[in-house]
DNA sequence: TTCATTATTTGCCAAATGACAAATTAATCG
DNA sequence: CGATTAATTTGTCATTTGGCAAATAATGAA
């Protein structure tokens, strides 16, 4: 619970009456690994913060490959944004890579904390740009480099999530497959 | 001009009184193809709404290689977020690709209009979510797809630039070397 | 522990892409 | 128009990656 105070804090001045809301709002949950916390073809309505484990979005192309579109993992914020802000059903699944602690919001929750903190949005907003943000910042780079490359690289920006991803699920994040990626690990 | 108020009007409204501060702030300025609007080095203090022509952000790569990360064309804004946010340096550049009408805010402009209109923080943050929810869920996919099918989504996606985009650069934009694009092009 | 299941590695070959250089085509400017 | 420069295409070959199937290793449940 205090991670989730630090980090918001990081983004904005709450007071301790405020802090004390956003603690009584949060709903502490877990996520057995493999379970959904969010799904293809609902409306997300959930906003999660990660206390412990690993998250990752994934979805079916059109061909029917499992791609992972990234992993999440703890002090960091998880929703399908698409999804919760437009209310429409989403395309992508939200599922627990490992087993997870997580601290929950629902909409009630946060329309509840947005009208009764007078930050509060302005704060959602800064997590919600730099989030999204990083995401183009971490995606972007892969798309000129190799596999190789893209493994390399991984491993320096997420030491933490390498050995806690089965290897099946980091080669659909890299966008190389399961074999090719086993050899790029084994020359290193 | 009108193009920009329509499009701050599809994320909030705005009284006729402030669609006129708006207009009063938006400078217009051209750009020649090759000039650009933000420079690797410097901090962002602009964000530009384009009504003609095309831009794209890019950057070298540590083996100097000039890569594309994406384009942006007319009734988008484009912004050095990165840079303009945190008031750092920026790693990268904001290019003309073809000539170019800008309608550019300073951050002066942006004060003013943020405290002169109640709901304008609100606006510009949805249009900064969306804009990078719309970057990522166009990069994202194209980490699993081969060259060819690149190619083919962008074509579909962005009909209204392939044509005004030179090959070298979409080249770079979509991850494989210029010959290999054109041998792909040529095939279709 | 042992079996069953799942995850990972490996072999083999085909296909895609890169690297580099040369040739061709298009664009620009006087 | 002609000359110069820039952009694109093409040829050749090496390298990377994919596809598929079989072998091996790891994991989890009884």
């Amino acid at each position: 619970m205090d991670a989730l105070i630090n980090y918001l804090l990081r983004f904005g001045y709450l007071t301790q009456q405020q802090i004390d809301l956003v603690k009584l709002r949060a709903k502490e949950t877990t996520l057995k690994k493999g379970e959904y916390f969010s799904e293809a073809g609902h409306i997300a309505r959930q906003i999660a913060f990660i206390s412990e484990g690993v998250l990752r979005v994934c979805y079916y192309n059109n061909k029917g490959d499992e791609i992972t579109r990234y992993f999440i993992d703890e002090d960091n914020f998880a929703v399908d944004l698409n999804s919760y802000n437009n209310k429409i059903p989403s395309s992508e699944y939200i599922q627990a890579v490992t087993d997870c602690r997580l601290l929950v919001f629902s909409r009630d929750d946060m329309a509840d904390l947005s009208a009764t903190i007078i930050d509060w949005d302005a704060i959602l907003n800064k997590i919600t740009a730099k989030g999204l943000l990083d995401k183009v910042n971490r995606i972007s780079p892969m798309l000129a480099e190799d596999a190789t490359t893209r493994y390399h690289h991984f491993l320096e920006k997420f030491p933490r999530l390498a050995n806690r991803v089965p290897l099946s699920l980091l080669a659909s994040y890299l966008g190389i497959t399961q074999s090719s990626l086993s050899r790029i690990r084994k020359k290193s």
